[in-house]
DNA sequence: GCATGATAAATGAC
DNA sequence: GTCATTTATCATGC
């Protein structure tokens, strides 16, 4: 009960840290690269999690936020998704 | 479990402009605004989840008149409070500090 | 000062 | 009932 009123406090909660530059490449090139749909399975989830060395409920957190993201702001997410889109193609092309 | 059939999913990628995107929204309109509990609902809503994690109907009814919420909003609590037990108990279990911090930066 | 990750209400599938 | 979500809000990074 005494805990509760912490709350504000040492919760254990929010202590955020920027995921890693290559952590962030990995979950938009899944992002953009699945546009159509980008729900990853619960394998994808844990395939990207563990290349970007991050949980599952992070990876969930990440496409939580991106998905809203995207959508309250696409002009911005348009130049993502084109460069993304490129580089995609740069792969295949290559 | 990956549906298809959530509403942001229809998400259709529409390459007129140079990449322009739409919405092909299917449903709903008015869906309730998200409004933050006061501290004091929170509160009771806290002490009673120590006592039962799962609530009554009779109890149900009591608190929602008492912290002027709707039984549903009390029932609502319960069930993402569970969520939230249940989700700290994972991540303590194989991590005790909480400390696990890997710099991969 | 916003960008970003995590959490708190609210919905819907099953 | 659980549980993956949507959405707004919170807390922090820079």
């Amino acid at each position: 009960a005494v805990m509760i009123l912490r709350s504000r406090f040492l919760d254990a909660r929010r202590k955020r840290r920027n995921f890693s530059k290559q952590a962030t490449e990995v979950l938009n090139e899944y992002f953009y690269g699945h546009l159509s749909n980008p729900y990853p399975s619960e394998e994808a989830k844990e395939d990207l999690a563990r290349q970007c060395n991050i949980t599952v409920s992070q990876v969930s957190n990440w496409f939580g936020n991106k998905r809203i993201r995207y959508k309250k702001n696409m002009a911005k997410a348009q130049e993502e998704a084109s460069i993304y889109a490129a580089k995609k193609n740069a792969h295949v092309t290559l | 479990p990956f549906a298809a059939n959530y509403p942001m999913a229809n998400l259709d990628v529409n390459l007129s402009d140079g990449g322009q995107l739409e919405w092909t929204s299917s449903s709903h309109s008015m869906r309730k605004k998200r409004k933050p509990y006061t501290k004091a609902q929170t509160l009771e809503l806290e002490k009673e989840f120590l006592y039962n994690t799962y609530v009554s109907k009779q109890k149900r009814w009591e608190l929602a008149k008492y912290l002027h919420l709707t039984e549903r909003q009390v029932k609502i609590w319960f069930q993402n409070r569970r969520m939230k037990d249940k989700k700290q108990k994972q991540r303590t279990s194989g991590d005790p500090s909480g400390m696990l911090m890997q710099a991969s930066l």
